[in-house]
DNA sequence: CCCATTAGTTATAACAAGAAACTATTGAAG
DNA sequence: CTTCAATAGTTTCTTGTTATAACTAATGGG
C-alpha cells in the first residue's frame, strides 16, 4: 500500500516529536484455593478512580535503569518480594487507551507461589482476583481487561511447552501438586502417568532426597526445580487437544 | 473536596513526569538466494552515523494512533508495501542503550516474500543482509545486534509450532518451496514425507486446482494459505532435536 | 487389621514420526 | 522416440511416543 504524497507530508512535517507517557504495568499470577488468581489494585486517583486495575505506574527515569528494572521495582513495591519469574508480555500504546492522551505501557507478567505472599492488610484496595475464562469478574480500568486476557492466553500457551508452572509453587513441591497447577490453569484433567513421564523425561526436576510430603494417603516425593536458568521445552503440547 | 474525573483531566499536566524517548524499530525478514535476510539501513545521522541499523524511528503522536500503526507506517515508508505478517517482538528500554539518554523502543518483526520487494535503488544505504547464526556480518548501531538475535530466536521458535513461514512466500507456493524455507531458517534438512504429512494434516493449505509450477523435474502442485486469520499450531515441534 | 486415600509404576494398544524405497511427471540429451 | 536426470509426491515399514487403565505401594484412621 503506497502512501500518498499528502499523507507522507503530513507525517514528515512534524519535526518536533512529542513523547507519549510511558508506564509499566504488571500481571501478577498466583494459584490459591485451587484457582488461578491475578493481583488487582483499586485506583486511588483519576482517571478510573476506585476501579480495579493492574498494578503499575510511571517509569522513573531517575531511579529505573531499564524497563525491566522498573517492573521489578514495582513488583517489590506492590508485594514486597522479588518474583521468581518475570517476563515481558507486550507493549500497549495508543491515543485511545487513556483519557489523558497518548500513552504506552509495557506489561510484564509475573508468577509466584501463593505461600510467598500475604495481602491481609488491605483487602479493600488490593486483591487476588480469581481468573475465570480469560478475565476477572470485575470491570477493569483502561484496557486492562484486554491486557489481562492476553496474559492469560500467554500463560496457558507457555504452560503447554515450558516449565514455568514450577514458579507458581514453593521451592519444594510434589509432582501431584505440580500436576494440579497445570490442571487448574489449563482447566482440564491430565493423565497422571503421561504427566510424570513428561516432566521426568524433561529432566529439570530433582528429587529432594528422603524428603516427603505428608497427606492423607501415601506421602509424596518432594522435588525441586533443577536449573532455574535453563529453558526446557516439551516436544509436544501438554494438553491433548491444544488448539 | 473530591475532583470529578472531568475536572481531574482538565487540570492534568501530561508533562509532569519526565518521559523517555520512544521509538519503534522493525526487524523485517525475507528469504532470498537461499538465505534468511534482514533489512538494514545505514544511519544518516548521529549517533552511530553511517553504521548499519534496524529501520525505525520516533513515534509521531499526531499521525500514529497506536504503536502498531506506527510500525505499519514505518514499514510502508521503508519498503513501500504492507507486510503480510507483523508481530510485536519486545520493548527494549534503558538509560544505556542510546547515548542521547533514556530511550525505549518497541520492536516489531515482519515477514515478507522476497518477490514483493525490490531495493535496487539504494544499495548503499539499504540492504538485505544475510543472517548467519543469530546475527549479521556487520556491526549494528545501538543494541540492535541484541534485538536482532532475539528476533531470530523468536522466528526459529515460532517456525517450530506455527505456520508463519507461509508469509515468507508469495500467495501461491509449492510444498517443496515451503519446506525449503523451513530448512533455510532452521538450518537443518527435514524429511519430505514427514513435512508433507504435517503440513497437510494441519489443514491450513488448499490446493490451487490445476495450477502447477514448472521446473526441471515433475511440476509441483501450487497451494495457498487457507485461513490467514486462524492461528494453527503443530502438536509437536518440527525439528527433531528442538532445544 | 482392614480399608480408604493418595502416590507412583507398568503393560498395552493406538498413534505419530523417521527413513527409505517406491511411483509419477516433466525436460533434455542423444 | 527412447532414455535419463531431476524433482514431486506416495507408500510401506519400523520405531518411538502417548493415552488409558490396571496395577502396586505406602500411609492414616476406624
Amino acid at each position: 500500500m503506497e502512501l500518498t504524497e499528502a499523507e507522507f507530508l503530513r507525517c514528515y512535517n512534524v519535526s518536533l516529536y512529542e513523547k507519549p507517557s510511558f508506564t509499566v504495568d504488571l500481571v501478577i499470577f498466583t494459584v490459591r484455593d485451587e484457582q488461578l488468581r491475578v493481583l488487582l489494585v483499586k485506583r486511588a486517583e483519576h482517571p478510573f478512580k476506585d476501579q480495579w486495575a493492574l498494578p503499575g505506574g510511571f517509569l522513573d527515569l531517575q531511579c529505573d535503569d531499564s524497563v525491566e528494572n522498573c517492573a521489578m521495582r514495582k513488583l517489590v513495591e506492590k508485594i514486597g518480594i522479588r518474583a521468581p519469574y518475570l517476563e515481558q508480555l507486550k507493549t500497549y500504546g495508543s491515543r485511545e487507551r487513556d483519557p489523558r492522551g497518548w500513552t504506552a505501557t509495557t506489561v510484564y507478567f509475573a508468577l509466584m507461589a501463593s505461600n510467598s505472599i500475604s495481602l491481609e492488610k488491605d483487602q479493600e484496595r488490593v486483591r487476588w482476583a480469581p481468573v475465570q475464562g480469560e478475565g476477572v469478574d470485575k470491570a477493569l480500568a483502561f484496557d486492562h481487561a484486554h491486557i489481562l486476557a492476553d496474559a492469560v492466553v500467554r500463560l496457558r500457551s507457555k504452560l503447554e511447552y515450558t516449565h514455568i508452572a514450577v514458579h507458581l509453587l514453593p521451592e519444594a513441591f510434589t509432582l501431584p501438586e505440580l500436576q494440579q497447577i497445570y490442571e487448574i490453569i489449563l482447566q482440564q484433567p491430565l493423565d497422571k502417568s503421561s504427566f510424570r513421564r513428561r516432566v521426568v523425561q524433561a529432566g529439570m526436576l530433582e528429587e529432594i532426597a528422603g524428603k516427603l510430603r505428608d497427606g492423607s494417603g501415601r506421602p509424596a516425593q518432594l522435588y525441586r526445580f533443577r536449573d532455574y536458568d535453563r529453558k526446557t521445552f516439551f516436544p509436544r503440547s501438554i494438553s491433548r487437544y491444544a488448539r
